[in-house]
DNA sequence: TTTAATTTGTTGCAAATGCAACAAACAAAG
DNA sequence: CTTTGTTTGTTGCATTTGCAACAAATTAAA
């Protein structure tokens, strides 16, 4: 059995401890670029949706984003038609931010990509999206409190 | 250009949230099976090797390494021609758990991998393996205070 | 050999993380 | 319409996490 999930680890924490890193320089604290990113791209996303994309706990997201109103980088604003969803929007301060993010992680995914011709790296995507696909669907079940069998 | 670094985030979040979920039922809390398989796998391995292949920070290290101590999963012993060092070995409590954590990534690798044919599979580790490799350079000089340009 | 640099490991904060337990809005079923 | 279930979001609490700043042992250099 070839052990991917050990790669996919050590790959996910050398990357993530470098992001969170450099945005130090742009007073994102630990875990925000993740978050931000996401709003930015999707303004007007609610909470909940970016807990699916991002496989994170709910309680986490809420800080986070608290967080990050907090220090003007986004804002919540309520549904007209749905008192319980807040939607998300980027501040003039977060869209400027999101350039960078973007630039960085553009530069990380460059760097692991290394060495790669241009199918490999086509196949290498296509590849994780099909084991995000399927490991995703465990993370929902398991969270919701269903127990695997293994 | 392929977001992979998004991908891989999203598999290793939902992963170690599965496997710290289903790890408590061992005691174990969060990420301490990733040492503690580790440690079985290469007994005597020092701590700072741990570090390099978790990607986690040395001080994360110490307190999980002491906390696993404490709970009698695992030892230290001093080495005798290297006062610096401190050896880590299974205990036998630590050694009967090891079965357990490695047939669920087993599992999970299983699940990760469901629908990839023998070639697929062997072309995900392979790449895989790549993408760690380049990654782990730039792990290594940024916690040491390098700064990356992009 | 003495000095300087590197490796290895630990603590003190401050912060993020996540499981529980909860509440409120909404949706579905009766 | 009322009841029941689901979705969405928040807090309390305990824990993990990691950057700094440090100390001690080891290795390299002078």
């Amino acid at each position: 059995m070839k052990e991917i999930l050990r790669e996919i680890g050590m790959i996910a924490r050398a990357l993530d401890s470098i992001s969170n890193i450099e945005f130090k320089e742009f007073d994102l604290t630990k875990g925000q670029y993740l978050y931000l990113v996401r709003i930015c791209e999707n303004p007007g996303i609610i909470q909940e949706q970016l807990v699916d994309m991002i496989k994170v706990d709910r309680s986490t997201a809420t800080r986070a984003l608290q967080k990050l109103v907090i220090n003007d980088f986004i804002e919540k604003k309520e549904d007209p038609y749905n008192k319980k969803i807040k939607r998300l929007f980027p501040t003039e301060k977060g869209k400027k931010v999101y350039p960078f993010i973007k630039r960085e992680n553009e530069h990380s995914d460059l760097v692991a990509l290394k060495g790669f011709s241009e199918k490999e790296a086509e196949a290498a995507f296509d590849l994780l999206q099909r084991i995000r696909k399927n490991v995703e669907k465990d993370w929902e079940s398991v969270k919701k409190g269903n127990k695997r069998d293994y």
